[in-house]
DNA sequence: CTACTTGCAAATGGTTTGCAGGCGC
DNA sequence: GCGCCTGCAAACCATTTGCAAGTAG
């Protein structure tokens, strides 16, 4: 996986701390509290990295910059809510890979809920 | 909905004809057929426009850019081969909305099936 | 010492916007 | 003629890349 260095090391610490996906720059944010001078382009690079290592999995959503969370969790779906942006984990999978037409060979899906949440609707 | 001009008849006109949904890019292109010199903002403004008036939907998927098609269709879900990148329609819903954890209101979600399709499959 | 990493700045690619001229109504 | 539309170019924003200097092993 490469060398140790105190930016990956940053970097890694912010997604083992983080309850929900983050954004590049939400990560240059957090991970520059204790590598000062973090530039983004280490940021993006190590994401990269971590994400073709599968130690990361994207998050993304329409319209959004791209947001990643560690991969070592079960499978599961994403929330947004439509009034105060934030983006909740749904455990469990409730969506089966087989209603593809005859032919489709399907190996992953994605499936995003979007609404409103517990907060906003109170 | 606005004035009636040749650049919007003819936008339009590329997302009747479509099968599939289609990018800023690809609606250019076709359209510059029928009105040439259209400009890139144009498509850009009257995507938008169409969009907001609930003409055209969109159809996101990560690290691409976004694509649209028609809204007068039923519910549907889309499939992307791997292989070669196109992009499916896949008729039918079924991914019901009632799954997220109990205080979550979902009133709209996004499925995406990714996999090998028939032609490349073969 | 050598190769992998980093920071900076410039480049990229999709999308938006400012502006002056054009055209539907 | 008024105000919406358009084309062009410049601006934006997220992300990537070139490059020279830094550092892990």
């Amino acid at each position: 996986m490469g060398r140790k260095t105190d930016q990956r090391d940053a970097i890694r610490n912010v997604f083992r701390r983080a309850q929900r996906p983050l954004t590049a720059n939400e990560v240059l944010d957090r991970a520059a509290e204790s590598v000062p001078g973090l530039g983004i382009a280490t940021v993006y690079r190590n994401i990269k990295r971590l994400h073709e290592d599968g130690w990361l999995i994207p998050v993304d959503l329409p319209g959004e910059p791209s947001r990643f969370e560690l991969a070592d969790r079960e499978h599961h779906h994403h929330f947004r809510c439509d009034d105060c942006g934030k983006v909740y984990d749904i455990p469990g999978c409730h969506a089966p890979d087989d209603h593809a037409p005859a032919g489709f060979q399907v190996t992953r899906h994605e499936v995003w809920l979007f609404g409103m949440c517990p907060e906003c609707a109170a």
